[in-house]
DNA sequence: GTCTATAACCGGATAGAC
DNA sequence: GTCTATCCGGTTATAGAC
């Protein structure tokens, strides 16, 4: 990765900032140059083209958030220690990261193959078997830990519970009064319930 | 809602099929009006504005999905069997209107308002514990069925599994090599999941 | 109602001075 | 490196004939 002066930095920040309130489309050069305190032409000079400085913008930040949620996934620990850390991670990156949510879901649309590549530079693999989710379940269902869990199915599920409610926050929000998803009590009471429904469903105790 | 002729019809089509390709601010009212066989002028004539046309068509569709997966929750059923009932009515109305997760995520980035005013409409509730889903979740853990969970909590869970895969489908096909989401196997393998984990977490049988 | 032609506008990109 | 001024392409929207 580059390094930036002073001045790229701040258009950066700014580029961010609006790409995230108005959409790749939706955002102006020219509002990004002002809130950066510079002009159109010299955010030109700097980075070409539009198009350059969103890819340039989204790309750092996708990076560094999955980098931290799935960079440096222990596969010695137990799973049952690994499960509830894991979750508590991506949680609250998740939600100290706001931005990489929508900015992640705009790659989605735009096909998803540079988030894809990103994720495998990170995750680090080759195939399915190589990855440390893969693995880490695999190992769980032959030592008896866990029932024998299709592992697709396990990551997609432990992802979707995690992720979802910032995705669709404004929605939730809206629809459930007095919710705020990014509060401290929503995101303790949203990790006990992962982890709970994950280890053990909802059959009575 | 409005009753539309046969040429409005065929604008709302295109303009369907076009915004869901283009997204709002990357469709062009020539592309749509040439995919409905028509030109600029007369969707003009029709609809005045791109803006109130892509309104038109989102809220329809919008509308239709959230109305046959919220719409008509039976809340004489038992908890066990309407459960499965519910996960496989929403697994599979997702999976055969694939423009609607996309227009629903358009418009939780635009605030989710309209989505929200929506499904107030047909869910048909003032308060949360006006909600069906509510209700159904609260008697069954009256009546000892279920773990004393939040209700919202396992609400968000039960629509978090089911739509992730959807929303999150470019970028899980391109990491998971062979995925096919909405092919039948990759349903019928993920109703199974979400239904057990729910229901199981994943204890050991 | 439907068309062609065009107006009016907006926004990204560049030229060229400093 | 940074600015002002301007260009130019593309897009929405409308005027006006049929």
């Amino acid at each position: 990765m580059h390094e930036f002066n002073e001045t790229e930095n701040k258009i950066l920040d700014a580029a961010a900032q609006v790409f995230l309130e108005q959409g790749k489309a939706g955002a102006r050069t020219q509002t990004i140059a002002e809130l950066a305190g510079i002009n159109k032409a010299l955010l030109h000079y700097y980075f070409r083209t539009k198009e350059k400085l969103y890819e340039i913008v989204t790309e750092r930040i996708i990076r560094k958030v999955l980098g931290n949620v799935l960079g440096n996934l222990d596969e010695t620990q137990e799973f049952e220690t690994w499960l509830p850390k894991f979750i508590h991670n991506y949680l609250y990156t998740i939600a100290t990261n706001p931005m990489a949510s929508r900015f992640m879901l705009w790659e989605l649309e735009a096909g998803g193959s540079r988030v894809a590549q990103i994720v495998r530079e990170v995750v680090n693999m080759k195939s399915l078997e190589d990855n440390p989710f893969y693995r880490i379940i695999n190992r769980a269902v032959q030592e008896g830990k866990i029932r024998p869990v299709e592992p697709e199915q396990l990551i997609i599920s432990m992802i979707a519970l995690c992720v979802f409610p910032f995705v669709a926050r404004p929605l939730l929000e809206k629809v459930i009064p007095g919710l705020d998803i990014r509060s401290e009590s929503f995101l303790q009471s949203r990790e006990k319930a992962i982890t709970e429904m994950i280890l053990h469903g909802i059959c009575p105790a």
